[in-house]
DNA sequence: ATCGTTGCAAAGCATTTGCATGCCT
DNA sequence: AGGCATGCAAATGCTTTGCAACGAT
């Protein structure tokens, strides 16, 4: 008998035509990262590049971490899956969203106290953006870097 | 002759009378450090723990790199200093604003393609943090962590 | 005199790189 | 077939830690 073939999420194979389009080559490390990134980003996580490389080792054993680096570098540079810094010096991987291209799909705060990432909305930091622009001319980059604070269940009542 | 004893800038001796007020005591390596952090804040750099380190090398050579690496953790947590966390991963120290106390004095910017990180007034983010504490009981810390972008000059015109 | 601090050296950890081999296109 | 991608292993760079000696109060 022949395992039932999953078929992939939709934004999975998106990212893999994507990845095509640019002229990348599609190998069975590169899946796996988008298969693992995938998975996470429909649970709301948001997973380090370690993390990345372990849930990608029980996916595909033989894909060594250096291999699993080096494709979050280039599959960001191909614009299939972002990054976003956290306060804490961790960067975690998203998706890419194909929509809003490479200028920031969502922005994100994170919990000092117990590390959460709270994704908020595109528009949360326009007004911001808009001042920055206005009195520095400075271009924000709202999706690229998460500010921190406590959330509401670390706060003491 | 006996070389000039210079006197300390007044945010040095304030600062060594709160390490003496916290019951810390005053090592020639943390004076070192508040020193050095105190002549880097007044020409607005932001210095991350390694390059305090190399500074105070000169200053005060048989300091350790592992005494300055602990130093800046104790003198954080005493609230002398204050440290950024830059988009980037790297953490720089300021000497923390005595009247502001803990809450953030100013807010930072940092440039995705230079480096450089922008000083921005503490009410910049007011807004923001506004709307966070509204809508998600998240009580954004604006002075902890830096969003990244496009400074000005690097923005192709 | 006491006990926090320090220097030293070694360990730790995440990430990167050189090189020969392998495999996607 | 050709050239990028990979596995491997070693190197790198920053930061931390155990421990005995030191020194600020």
């Amino acid at each position: 008998v022949q395992p039932a073939p999953t078929p992939d999420p939709p934004r999975v194979s998106s990212a893999v035509s994507r990845l095509r389009a640019a002229g990348e080559r599609v190998t069975p490390a590169r899946y796996a990262v988008l298969r693992v990134v995938d998975a996470a980003d429909r649970t709301d996580e948001h997973l380090t590049a370690e993390e990345i490389g372990a849930r990608v080792a029980q996916v595909e054993p033989s894909v060594h971490r250096a291999t699993v680096y080096r494709n979050l570098t280039s599959l960001v540079e191909t614009g299939v899956l972002s990054h976003v810094h956290l306060g804490g010096s961790a960067t975690v991987y998203h998706l890419a969203e194909p929509a809003v291209e490479h200028s920031s799909g969502h922005a994100h705060v994170q919990c000092h106290s117990c590390g959460r990432v709270l994704d908020v909305p595109p528009d949360t930091f326009e007004e911001v953006a808009e001042r920055l622009r206005r009195d520095l001319g400075f271009a924000l980059d709202t999706g690229h870097a998460a500010l921190l604070g406590t959330c509401r269940d670390c706060q003491t009542p």
